[in-house]
DNA sequence: GATGACATGTAATGAGTTACATGATTGC
DNA sequence: GCAATCATGTAACTCATTACATGTCATC
């Protein structure tokens, strides 16, 4: 399981809550893992018991308490073993895929609207992964070894959308130019 | 869920057993869509009681018998008024980039070994894909209705592995040449 | 006699989603 | 008064993996 191991790496960058934690799963790290907060303070709780993060109860004022967890030693142990760690291989798994594939049986005008809306949602996060590039790492020929893993993954993010939108090019000029063939 | 609807396509394309369902997940589809052979069973069990499938025992000599899976009117009804429903959205999921983000509480030199087998991995697949185009679809210019579904994923994953060959190549030549900035 | 392909499953466990539950404060 | 944000969880369920279980036949 992985999601351990982002919050790991969430809280070694900096403490936080689950409450923080899951909206920094909504924001940056959660682009490449997803975790709702329910699932968040459930693995939480286990990571706690099993001695890799220790909380302590914050009171605000105007707000709710918080619980403020921060990795601990056997954490970071437990992260740099993880690390070291030949990572198993990630398969595809795109549902994307078998509905093309169902092309011949299905409706091939509503798989247009799909890949059309497709595209839409790669150039969004393009622009977004473009822009918080731009804006975190506005020099990336000079970087900080602690920024190079935050821009090595958002250069990841760049060309994978770039290629998921050359993928929705295709298919849309083979779905909607078969006359000129 | 989408296994169920991968399971109809493969089973539209030609009637099978769960194992032979098995071989062609672990084979062309399960590119796209991984599933076990206990999954499958399991999945074709609830798929035959909500009759999408129907199943004959065949006997065979030499062999054990096998149970043959054939696509019912229903299941072919489930297929369309699934690709004329909008795909939810997908999200990326990889272990690798919450591991590139540990970088500066990790192993380095084994992240990079780590890449490298990445590459490697992503550099076979994508000379499967080439070698099942080349083969499967000789004249992608030319192609019947019924193999455009089949070329396009190929071309999806074509696209994949190359964006992943580009990102490992951006991520070695910054932790490995770091002395030449 | 051992290994591997063929063939179909069950059981236990873990991972993840959806729905539900509660309660304070801030701004419209 | 209502919705939104802050804050933390439980319960039920589905999805997926791992381990276990059984048995035939063909080949080395």
């Amino acid at each position: 399981m992985a999601l351990e191991h982002a919050i790991l790496v969430s809280l070694a960058e900096r403490s936080a809550s689950g409450y923080d934690l899951a909206r920094r799963f909504d924001a940056s790290i959660g682009h490449f893992w997803r975790a709702s907060h329910q699932q968040i303070y459930k693995v939480l709780a286990r990571m706690e018991t099993d001695g890799w993060v220790a909380s302590q109860v914050v009171p605000q004022d105007g707000r709710p308490d918080k619980k403020v967890y921060a990795i601990t030693r056997a954490g970071r142990d437990e992260l740099a073993r993880w690390t070291s760690a030949p990572t198993p291989a990630e398969h595809l798994r795109s549902e994307f895929a078998v509905k093309l594939r169902a092309l011949p049986f299905g409706d091939a005008s509503a798989i247009v609207d799909d890949v059309r809306a497709r595209r839409r949602a790669h150039v969004e996060r393009l622009a977004y992964y473009e822009d918080s590039a731009a804006r975190h790492y506005p020099r990336p020929d000079d970087l900080a070894d602690a920024e190079l893993g935050g821009w090595l993954v958002l250069r990841g993010g760049i060309l994978s959308e770039q290629a998921g939108i050359a993928w929705c090019d295709e298919i849309l000029q083979r779905l909607t130019e078969p006359a000129d063939r």
